[in-house]
DNA sequence: ATGAAAGCGCTAACAT
DNA sequence: ATGTTAGCGCTTTCAT
């Protein structure tokens, strides 16, 4: 390996003029500069980032974790496996702020087994991947699920660390996430003011999830606030296509039944949910948004092409991971700052589904 | 900061006896074992990673280098911006190789003024971007259209180095593809020889583009091979749905003219121009296939979408990181290695749109 | 089983 | 303008 001695020799310098070539210093002669730079274009030499991490005693690198949580069946095109689409963007996001910076990004998936997720926290020792990361970086974008409440104040003690879509209300580590409570309030509300729609229906996520639950809340807000309007029914189901078509199964069945009405509205957990109802209206000649609404949430890939396309709310994903990028950057900076969660507002996407007129999707 | 000497105090041992204990070594007693555990635990060490890679002279992270590329005015969910799709597979298969061996990935994407891509090699020094993040890795995956042959040529000579999906033709550095002949060409054969197709008309990509032109000479092959097609034109344009679109308007504007004919084949450069071509050909009331059959090329996400779904050839992206990643590990090992390209088989993906039964898509 | 000490390649404060 | 030198935190012989 060719180090900074090497090039010295060469040049016939000190390795400290060397270092002050290299970093562009004044107080070096033109002609020594020149020799220097020779040395180092001839020796092809590159300076080790390990050691002059050391000396300056900074990386400039943030890790990003996230779990691998895949699913060998899934094909890349799969409805369920387009989370990961929610991923890219975060990291393109604070790629985009590490950029300005001129600081790097080391990402690492964990498997299923090195993540703590979910587990009841057994007081485990922090997992040993996450460990060896933590010493290659100044701080730390935890993804959600990656690590059990407990593991993360553990973590968080240890370097600065911010999490990602993460749950708002753990008092450990700072959060960046989505409002998906006034996201889907204004949904809910667009629904009822816009298209006066009364009989909501909630295809809802699975009982365990934050977002769902946030979510639920925020529909159950806008009906109370809205007199005359009422919940007409919950069905709830996996976070999949198939788990909507199940649910708008049941629904359909609901209203079959003697004295059964169709609600005229119906508000999904998630896209894909409500890509599943779509396919199963459409299955029993249910036409939407004529005899019913049908809305869904997080403005994944498909929604813009699914028939009618599918009026939902966007996460600011992107934004998500270049406000969480600006916090761990504060923190690094200012490692004593108090925990804060940031929620940041999710936008509304008016398609045709909801009732409005189809624009060209082109 | 944590160091190995205040764990060291703490417990009443020496330092390398702390170091013995991290590491899981034998030859320490049970006891003074514990002692030390308690201590990382109670002061919450985590050893410096560059510290250990100086140390240890490695530094267990790979980096991977991309071109920004990216046009603000481009929302996520448009075609031309899922080109990104191919980069975060690409990842992922890196990621598994990676995660194998429990190294990190240490992600760069360059501004377009950063990188030297398309630059007629003007002799630059090597991007300061790139020089900062070799020193931090052992090796570099560097994306197609990153740095020039010339730059190529001198990264690679200082470090270990693999082009992704680059140009298999240059001979600085190994590379992994798609083999984008070998595709084609069954592509098109399938379109010969199971459709009966025989006036083919291409719709081409840009002519500096290296896939593109691959992609013409493997079609000019199969009718240099099979007697009694021809090629019925060639429209050449972007590689994006307008540029589809355009060239679509075209052949059908010649189509029309004193003795006019429409093709029964229309191969795409991309499913983006492939698209677009459906898109302006369902304008104008052609039915596809039963008219004119038309291919793609990638397997983009909306490719088994759109009406017909369309028939193309997979890339296979994740398989190439892995690949990509394997060959970096071996370049590290051994240095000497002369230089290789590997180009992996790419996968024929039949749909409707070339003549085919449609499968039913759910 | 444990400790002492010599680097690893670099930065930066301090000479000159 | 240039050189000397003391760390940075760790791994790893080599002693004991």
């Amino acid at each position: 390996m060719v180090t900074l001695y090497d090039v010295a020799k060469r040049a016939k310098v000190s390795i400290a003029t060397v270092s002050r070539v290299l970093h562009g210093q004044d107080r070096v002669r033109e002609t020594t500069r020149a020799r220097v730079r020779a040395a180092i274009e001839e020796l092809g030499y590159v300076p080790d980032g390990a050691a002059q991490s050391l000396a300056r005693s900074r990386k400039d690198v943030v890790g990003l974790v996230y779990v691998a949580r895949e699913d060998p069946r899934l094909g890349r095109h799969e409805l369920e496996s387009m989370s990961l689409l929610f991923r890219d963007e975060v990291m393109r996001g604070v790629e985009s702020r590490l950029r300005a910076r001129r600081w790097s990004l080391l990402v690492t998936y964990l498997g299923d087994d090195e993540a703590s997720g979910a587990v009841p926290d057994g007081g485990a020792p922090v997992m040993p991947r996450l460990l060896a990361l933590s010493g290659k970086v100044d701080g730390l974008l935890i993804g959600d699920g990656v690590v059990s409440g407990g593991q993360l104040a553990v973590l968080a003690r240890r370097l600065p660390a911010v999490l990602i879509a993460g749950d708002p209300g753990q008092p450990y580590a700072d959060v960046v996430a989505a409002d998906n409570w006034s996201g889907t309030h204004a949904l809910v509300e667009h629904l009822v003011t816009v298209h006066g729609r009364r009989r909501l229906a909630l295809v809802d996520g699975p009982a365990a999830s934050p977002d769902a639950t946030v979510r639920r809340r925020a529909m159950e807000a806008v009906i109370a606030e809205r007199p005359g309007t009422a919940l007409a029914g919950t069905f709830s189901g996996k976070f999949s296509a198939a788990g909507g078509e199940q649910a708008a199964g049941r629904l359909l069945a609901g209203a079959a039944g003697a004295g059964g009405q169709l609600p005229d509205a119906i508000v999904c957990a998630n896209d894909q949910m409500a890509i599943g109802v779509l396919r199963r209206l459409a299955d029993s000649g249910v036409r939407v948004p004529r005899d019913v609404a049908v809305v869904g949430f997080d403005d994944i890939f498909p929604a813009a092409l699914c028939d009618p396309p599918l009026t939902t709310v966007r996460q600011p994903m992107r934004r998500i991971g270049e406000r969480a990028c600006e916090r761990l950057f504060a923190r690094i900076a200012d490692p004593s700052l108090p925990p804060a969660a940031e929620l940041l507002p999710a936008e509304l996407v008016v398609r045709a589904s909801c009732g409005c007129p189809p624009v060209s999707a082109r």
